[in-house]
This record gives C-alpha cells, sequence and structure tokens, in this order.
DNA sequence: AGAGGTATATGAAACGTTTCATTGAATCGT
DNA sequence: ACGATTCAATGAAACGTTTCATATACCTCT
C-alpha cells in the first residue's frame, strides 16, 4: 500500500507552510509564483494526491450527486444517465450511478450509504410510492430531491416527467388516421402510473373521434415490460378470431413492441400490412429493427439533463427554492411498422 | 441544511461517552445491552447519520470498489456491470459505476477522482493501452486494478476476457459446417483488439478447412461498432457482383448484425436463405430481432462478477497476491438467422 | 522618514470519526 | 477474603484537510 504522501509532506519538501500547500491547491491567485512552482514541483515529485475524505470532513459536504435508477440494463434509463452526467460535468459535479434493480431494500441500502456520504443531491425514480419511506427521511433531513419520471404525488419536490396520456393519445389518432378502428393496448402491469397513463391517452383518441361508430380498444395486460411479454401477448392476439382481431397494436414500450413485432412475423402476420405496431420510448433499437418501430419518443437524454439542472438550481439556492415540475411533450416517431404505403 | 448532528450529541442524550457511541455502532456486542439500547434510541431520536468522510478520513480507506465502463449504454456493458454489482454486494462492498464514454481524457477525470475518494479497488476497460497513463500511476501508487475485457499486454494485473478468437473459430466452422464457402467478416476498427482476434478466428477455421479449396474470406471493415455501420457495410457487400458476393457474414459485435440483418432485409435479400449471419455478444435483442440472430455469447455477468472477486482477492491479500488471468470460453448460439433448414 | 497599504506566508483550530491505553466495577477461584 | 480476571465505559490522540486571524516584508505616498 502506497504510504499516503500528505499534505504536510509535500509544505516540507517545498520548504513551505501546510497552509501554502492549500492556497496553491485551491486559491492559487493568492500564492506568488516562485512558491507556487515550488510546490506543485514537490507535489509532481511526491506523487501527492488530495485526500477527499479529509477535505469532505472540514467542508461538511461532498461534490457529488447520485442518480438512482430502477435498472441500469434498460436503454431508456442509460440514456437518462447519459443526460444527468453531461449537465453535471459542465458544472464539474460528479455523478454516482446507483442501481437499485426495482429492489426497494436495494433501493434504501443505497440511500443509506449517500446520506453517509453526504451527497449534494439525488435524482431517482423511485421503487415505490410508500408515504413513510426512506426516500422521505432523507428529503427531511435537508438533501434535495429530484424525481425523474415518477413526478406524481409528489407535489413538495422537483420532478421531471414526459406527459404519457398525450404520448398514448398520439399513438391512438396516428393509428386512427391510418384507417384503423380495431385497436388493441399491450403493456402492465397496470400498477405502474406510465402505463395507465399511455393507455389513457390512446383511449382518449378513441373517444374522441367519436363519429367513428365501429371503433374499439382491446387491453392485453402484460406482467412485465419485457420482450418475452410481447411475444406472449402477440400469441394471444393472433389466436383470436379473424372477424375481431385488432389490426393495429399500441405497445405501452418497445420492449412489448419488439416481442410483438417479432411474434407476429414469426407467424406470418405482415406488419404493417395485417397488424400495424406503435411502440413507446424511441429506444435505438427501434429503428433498428428489421421492420423499423413506429415509437413515441420520449426526450430521455432531455429528462436526465433537465432533472440535473433542477437539482444544482436548488442545491446553489440554499434554501429559498420554488420547487418546480417540468412535463415534456412526447413526438410520434413514424417508421415502417404502422405506415400503410397506398 | 439539516445541521448535522454528530455522535458527540447522540452521547449526551444518550448519557455516554463518545466512545461508547462508537462502540455501538461498530462493535455492539461490547456494549452493555442496556446502554445499547439507550444509544440506539437516542440515534433514532435524533435521526443521526453517520459521517463517512470522517470514518473514511480516521480509516485511511474507502470501502468502496469502481468500475469504469467504456459506454454505459452498451448492453454489454450494463449486463458486466450487474455481475460485478452482485459478486461485491455478497461482500458488503458498494460498486460506483463511472462511464468514460471511450473519451481519455474523461477517462482520466475519473480516475482522478476515484484516487482522491481513496477507493480500494477499480475494474476498468481502459480507453487505450498508452504505456504512461493515468492508469498505470494509479497502479503504482498501490491502488488494486483489475482489466476488463482488455487484458492483452498487462502482464503485471489481474485481468478478466474472452477467448475471441476461439468465438471467431467457432462462429466460421458452423458457418463452414453449414455448406458456405464464400464468408464476409464485418466490423471494426481494426485497433481493437477483440475485433482482430474474432477476425483471425473466423480466419484459422477457414484455413483449418483446408481440403475446401473454394473458401474464401472477405474483410468489410467498418469505423465503428454500431447499427449504422452494420447497415451502411451491408449496403456495400449487397451491390457486390452476384458471382462472388458472400453468402454468410459473421459480425464483430450484434449491433452491426442487427443494422446487417436490417439492410439486407430491406433490400430483399432473405435470411438466412440468400445469406445467413452470425453476430458476437448475444445481446438481449439478438434474440429479439425478427430474424433471431444466432450469435457467440459472452459470459458477461459473469465476467464481471469474477473479476470482482479477483479485485476483491487482491484487496484482502494486502500485496502478497499473485496475478491471474481468467479467459472464458465463449458459446455459440445458434439461431434462425444462420440455421439453413433442409 | 514614517504612516498606511498591499502582497504573501504562517500556524493553530476545527471538522467527526475510530482506536487504544486506562480506569472502575463486578465476578471468580482458591 | 483477597488477588486475579473479566467486563464496560472512558477520554484523548490521530486521521488530512481548509480556514482564518495574524505576522512579515515590501511598496507607495506625503
Amino acid at each position: 500500500m502506497a504510504t499516503t504522501t500528505n499534505i504536510k509532506e509535500v509544505a516540507r519538501l517545498a520548504g513551505v507552510s501546510l497552509g501554502t500547500v492549500s492556497n496553491v491547491l485551491n486559491q492559487p491567485e493568492r500564492v506568488s509564483e516562485a512558491t507556487r512552482k515550488r510546490v506543485l514541483d514537490a507535489i509532481a515529485e511526491l506523487g501527492y494526491v488530495r485526500n477527499d475524505s479529509a477535505r469532505q470532513l472540514r467542508a461538511g459536504r461532498s461534490r457529488q450527486i447520485a442518480i438512482v435508477v430502477l435498472d441500469v440494463t434498460n436503454p431508456f434509463f442509460t440514456d437518462v444517465v447519459r443526460g444527468a452526467e453531461n449537465a453535471a460535468e459542465e458544472q464539474g459535479v460528479m455523478v454516482v450511478v446507483c442501481n437499485s434493480g426495482e429492489d426497494a431494500d436495494r433501493e434504501r441500502r443505497h440511500l443509506d450509504l449517500l446520506e453517509e456520504q453526504r451527497v449534494r443531491g439525488v435524482l431517482i425514480t423511485p421503487v415505490d410510492d410508500a408515504p413513510d419511506s426512506r426516500l422521505e427521511k432523507l428529503i427531511n433531513r435537508g438533501t434535495p430531491v429530484v424525481l425523474v419520471d415518477r413526478g406524481s404525488g409528489w407535489r413538495d419536490r422537483c420532478s421531471v416527467a414526459v406527459n404519457d396520456v398525450l404520448g398514448g393519445r398520439l399513438a391512438g389518432e396516428h393509428l386512427i388516421a391510418g384507417g384503423h378502428r380495431r385497436i388493441a393496448f399491450v403493456g402492465g402491469p397496470m400498477s405502474i402510473q406510465q402505463v395507465t397513463d399511455r393507455h389513457q391517452g390512446v383511449k382518449l383518441a378513441l373517444e374522441g373521434a367519436g363519429d367513428l361508430e365501429g371503433a374499439e380498444l382491446t387491453t392485453v395486460t402484460t406482467p412485465t415490460l419485457t420482450v418475452a411479454s410481447g411475444r406472449a401477448a402477440a400469441a394471444q392476439m393472433a389466436d383470436m378470431p379473424d372477424a375481431g382481431r385488432p389490426t393495429a397494436v399500441f405497445c405501452a414500450n418497445d420492449l412489448i413492441a419488439l416481442g410483438v413485432l417479432q411474434e407476429l412475423t414469426r407467424r406470418g402476420v405482415r406488419v404493417p400490412a395485417d397488424m400495424a405496431i406503435v411502440g413507446y420510448d424511441d429506444i435505438e433499437f427501434a429503428a433498428a429493427a428489421t421492420v423499423p418501430l413506429s415509437s413515441v419518443r420520449q426526450p430521455r437524454e432531455q429528462l436526465g439533463r433537465t432533472a440535473t439542472q433542477l437539482l444544482l438550481e436548488e442545491i446553489e439556492s440554499g434554501g429559498r427554492h420554488e420547487h418546480r415540475h417540468v412535463v415534456f411533450q412526447p413526438d410520434l416517431v413514424i417508421r415502417a411498422s404502422s405506415h400503410i404505403e397506398t
């Protein structure tokens, strides 16, 4: 183990006082050029590395923020993380990424540790909305927190989210405009706010087209938002009698949509001729599917970026801070999977 | 800002000495049950949270390890991260995830910060092999480091990697066994060791089939390992004259393979009938492609898990440690994209 | 030449823990 | 009953910074 060279040794080698070395590190302009050089040389020679623990201890707080995501293997969240990192980097703040894996207990342990580390703030998509949660304690003790994509019900926090009802409506209206009257919604579980919002949106679209008497919405609930669930749902739909079978399907996310696409193609159902598909999230693999997937695009990176800005704002404000709720509007990206060539 | 309640206040409220509180926290068995309860009550009442900076300062080191990945949005690396997290969790160690984004400068900044934080060890897939690198300094100062998937040329470190030459050979032999004689390799840049190894592997497979005189390998070099590069490469191949055009393609990773698949399908080239495809990595989206992709599977999670175990081992050993190089053998997963039904 | 400034450099205090040598009290064995 | 042993609790020292009030030297102006 490299015996830690400390500021004192540097001072001795450079022939200056301990405080001067600190000044070179933190306020170089206060030190004469000659001594500054001497100190920097000593630092280089000894390979001195600042001890952040001592620094933080003295300062009373760290220089890091944390982002706690539900699933680090989900492309949606990795993009959010990238946005947060970029925004933080511009301010010279480091981001620590924590993965709760949708496990409340693991989330709790992460928050324990983060609080012990006195992080300056936390971006989080919480696992649940338990009112008496670990998260609430963190907030009450004074750590700034911004909610990412799970804003509902937290009036007293900053949050960023996407208007999922609108996203659902865009998808629905697009399919109706394409001539579809029997539409299916595939997604779940319904305990997830985003899923019900998207469902609600497509429902509104169908109701809005009131003059079209025949319009009808089938809902296929899935246990998870995964490719496998999509495949199962597609199998279920393909087995329906031809008469009532939907001609279009709107999926709660792209993983499901990819599963649906895969299973339909396997069964010889042509997409979009026999069945159109619209997904949600517009992850990179949506465009890369063999039948490129239409999808409702969320500004994922922007989500992370804005959340970080709100957090840094709250941190800077030191108490005087008005919480804000930023809601983004999604876009519909039309690709081959729902584009009927005429 | 929550005025930090410290151990001293807890001691006062509980009517014990400062050292006793510390003992309750760290060696509860040394404290009588009565006082322990009194202290714990005081902690709960005050909402006391340990200050990790002070703890670390005293201890001289942290309780965290870090993993620095090339690209946090690449499914390959997120799986490696998950493996590392799981292994670390079992030992009560936290993992900090850092993303270099293939940017050497960003990698350097991360390492600076990690060293200041006195992390106990680092798992890293370095951006480059620069001999006089920041990484080497870190190592020389005594921080244990394990190289992930970039083992070559670092004899004096632990490393984990996958036998990419074998992976390439498996893919090549599979295609030859399927009757293919004109095979293309798509991938790049060749400066990446993994790419040249995989290329080398498929070349060996063709040479091994020496009796097959007609066997021939075309190499299409791409600038990146992305879906877009795959599409471009496929376009290039499709434009070749029918006579010399390959009947099978082996891609350096799955993203490229998905791009190739997409472009070929768009052009009406049937997969696998007209052209077979084998990818590399077996990411989740490989199986979910409309023509499920054959792929060389790497034990991604295992890679992260083993790397973490090696790192923890080195940390524990305190100097007396024999560096080890663990090389995994890849598997070929055969799916529809290379399976010619007869 | 002396008063008032302005740069620089200094050294001690403080941040909140953990550790460890001591002390004090209680229990044990003979 | 008394020394020996065990068990609990104590309090001061140390970890490596940053900060801040103070000291020193050097100018500048009248």
